[in-house]
RNA sequence: GGGCCCGUAGCUCAACGGUUAGAGCAGCAGACUCAUAAUCUGUUGGUUGCAGGUUCGAAUCCUGCCGGGCCUACCA
């Protein structure tokens, strides 16, 4: 095989911190179509990945579940493995960055880094939990935003407010791990000097095609027109990750040690099937490997900046390309906890096929960074009309008659649809390799409705009434080769449904040529269905099994809940005494949100149908838009002030307010009655 | 604030600067009955976000605006 390309393929490490979810799987199944792809044509490829698994947040999800990192990252890794082949996600080797191989090749590299010259240490201040012992990332810390006092933000930006700041300015910073007040310690870190690769890297990420033209242009408009800044890549102990042999007492951060991950996993590949390893990555011998590094969008600097210039300074190849995909979205927005929209693959299993989701994403997805978005009604929709009636249809509609009949001997006149079909591929596979499958899907649709349009015009059912076998058999010949040039065709997306179509065909369906030569003289086998229509209702059980309907509360060996802050207090005193009266004068009735919508050129208002029983409403704008999604609301009960008088507003007439704490902006929270209250009824 | 991407039919998306902007789904009307309420035929539906500009010619190139998503290095 003179032509055949050798090529190794990544998806990126998923964080052994939590689960695989449908999010997740966009980039496997967009990576595993490639692979299938690949190997379909004959190519040599192998598809490497492995469990991210160090860092600051595993020793803390370890210590709140009480076990240790490494039981922790083993029962992941088997969780991570029995979802991925669930979703027909198959990998040649699945390993883990807290390996042998990844110490030595972490060591190999980071000695290849300071031989650079790339290495420098400098103070770093950082909070640090007293209770635990540790330095804290920013993300661990929380407490009040020094601009606007918004409080509980993240340790590096405001959500109200949008400033940013480092985690020490926090004006009562609080360690999410101990619930404690952190304090500010210093410590030396260890920095690589990525702007010594500037020039490589200006010249790397804008020509030879390594990156989509988007991605190349965001690198150059954003960091690459100044000096790149100086990369952290230590984290001084307590850290769950490898020790830097030449710095003791520090780790490398996980970023480091994560994407050398894809060469690890490869050597473990390589010692368990005897392969050569330097054949695989070293540059000087694997000249010839092409290397394809499939990411999200959201970790794009640290695979097209650090990490050539980590390759470039080492004696391992560089990537040919790195394939970025954006996020997924259902219905239109972000994944939701709340809304149900927060599916996990196992819960996605209970109750869909995953082919489902592997054409539907196949469908969705293109060359480009954009995110796609899952929508539920035309999941079910298009899997039902463009596989099961269109693709599968081909199959159903023919099978049965040929199972008596047979193949022809020869291949009958079709006018010209399997030569049409077969020229196709060529587009196909072009659409594959460029990773536009919404094209590839296209066009293999657009076959699908010539062939069942033939079917159609040739009415075999017809044929059969009338005893004309010859000519049905002729029919059925046709149907079902083309039907099969379209199994071969789908095969990567689907391998499941090819592998139904081969036993049927009774030639298991192996390689693209297969799409070339029709099946001749064959015997056909009991048809049974290769897929199943999508049923709504089973949509709604899996949304509905993902909804969380409280928040979730913290697990119970985790520590102590942290102490209530006296900011509130604080940031708002007291009120001056008031009599009983007084306090009589406001009156507070429970009411049901009847609807609920945004008031167009208002970006903090909702406009509130409050239903006080009977009859009675109210309409009440309310300041919480940015806290509240209309349709959560609709339905639920709240307290609003009824008495208060009503007040005109550039938008219409508000009678009364709901009650509700917090803030402001997106720390908006409203007083809800516990079940049982009824509308109407007074708050005393 | 700065940057990247996107905006085309009700929905999801096509359309090397070049005929009258197309397809699937949905809708409507019909046909068919082999097939998983599948299939086939016909058909409705557009100021290509808005306003300028370049050009013989713009959905496509340029500028500005509007709207949406994302990123903004020690966050995984």
């Amino acid at each position: 095989m003179p032509n055949m390309r050798k090529i190794l393929v990544t998806s990126a490490l998923p964080y052994a911190n939590g689960h695989i979810h449908i999010g997740h799987l966009v980039e496997y199944i967009q990576t595993d179509i490639w692979v299938r792809f690949q190997k379909l044509r004959g190519n040599r490829c192998v598809y490497m990945c492995a469990d991210d698994t160090h860092g600051t947040a595993i020793m803390l999800r370890a210590k709140q579940e009480g076990i240790s990192e490494e039981e922790l990252i083993a029962k992941m890794q088997r969780a991570h493995v029995a979802d991925f082949a669930a979703f027909h996600v198959e990998f040649d080797n699945y390993g883990s960055t807290h390996s042998p191989e990844n110490r030595a090749l972490c060591e190999e590299i980071w000695a290849a880094i300071r031989k650079a010259g790339m290495v420098h240490e400098q103070e770093v201040e950082q909070l640090y939990d007293t209770v635990h012992g540790m330095f804290l990332a920013d993300r661990q810390v929380r407490g009040t935003c020094p601009r606007c006092r918004a409080a509980d933000q993240p340790g590096d930006n405001c959500s109200a407010c949008g400033a940013h700041y480092s985690p020490s300015e926090l004006l009562d910073p609080v360690s999410v791990a101990s619930g404690t007040r952190p304090e500010v310690r210093t410590h030396p870190h260890l920095f690589i000097d990525v702007d010594k690769q500037h020039a490589f890297l200006d010249e790397w990420t804008q020509t030879g095609g390594h990156l989509q033209p988007e991605i190349a242009n965001y690198l150059k408009a954003y960091f690459l027109n100044e000096p790149l800044k100086d990369w952290d890549v230590s984290r001084p102990a307590p850290y769950f990750g490898f020790e830097i042999p030449d710095s003791p007492g520090n780790y490398w951060y996980v970023w480091f040690d994560a994407p050398i991950g894809y060469i690890a996993s490869t050597w473990e590949w390589c010692k368990r099937t005897g392969e050569d390893f330097d054949g695989w990555w070293d540059e000087r011998k694997g000249g010839e490997t092409e290397i394809h590094h499939f990411i999200g969008k959201d970790i794009t600097y640290f695979h097209t900046l650090f990490w050539p210039a980590m390759l470039k300074v080492s004696r391992f190849s560089l990537p040919r390309k790195i394939r970025i995909h954006g996020f997924l979205t259902v219905d239109g927005a972000k994944m939701s906890k709340s809304k149900g929209t927060f599916v996990l693959a196992s819960t996605y299993l209970k109750h869909l096929d995953p082919s489902y989701l592997r054409y539907y994403y196949a469908a969705k997805l293109s060359d480009r960074v954009d995110d796609i978005d899952l929508n539920l009604d035309e999941f079910a929709a298009r899997v039902n009309s463009d596989m099961v009636g269109n693709i599968v249809n081909l199959a159903s509609r023919t099978a049965r008659f040929a199972g008596k009949t047979g193949l022809a001997a020869e291949y009958p006149e079709d006018g010209g649809l399997f030569e049409q079909a077969a020229r196709d591929g060529a587009a196909i596979a072009e659409a594959y390799e460029a990773c536009d499958y919404a094209q590839a899907v296209r066009l293999i649709l657009a076959a699908g409705d010539r062939a069942n349009k033939y079917i159609e015009d040739r009415a075999p059912w017809n044929l059969k009434k009338e005893g004309r076998i010859e000519e049905l058999r002729e029919v059925c010949t046709v149907g079902l080769n083309l039907f099969r040039q379209l199994a071969v065709y789908l095969a990567p997306v689907l391998p499941e449904l090819a592998r139904r179509a081969g036993e049927l065909l009774g030639e298991p369906i192996e390689h693209w040529r297969q799409s070339e030569e029709p099946l001749l003289g064959a015997a056909i086998g009991k048809f049974a269905h290769m897929m199943k229509r999508v049923e709504r209702s089973k949509v709604e059980r899996m949304i509905a099994d993902s909804a969380e309907p409280v928040e979730e509360a913290p697990a119970a060996p985790g520590p102590p809940p942290p102490a209530d802050s006296d900011e509130p207090l604080r940031r708002e005193p007291l009120a001056e005494e008031c009599a009983f009266d007084d306090f009589q004068k406001v009156d507070l009735r429970v009411a049901r949100v009847l609807t609920a919508e945004p008031v167009v050129g208002a970006d903090k208002l909702l406009k509130l149908t409050l239903g006080l029983g009977g009859e009675v409403t109210r309409t009440v704008f309310a300041g919480i838009k940015q806290a509240y999604e209309p349709e959560q609301l609709v339905g639920q009960l709240v307290v609003c002030a009824a008495n208060l008088k009503a007040r005109k507003m550039k938008f219409g007439l508000s009678e009364g307010m709901v009650v509700a704490s917090g803030p402001g902006g997106k720390d908006v929270f409203l007083l809800r009655p516990d079940p049982g209250a009824r509308p109407g009824q007074r708050v005393h």
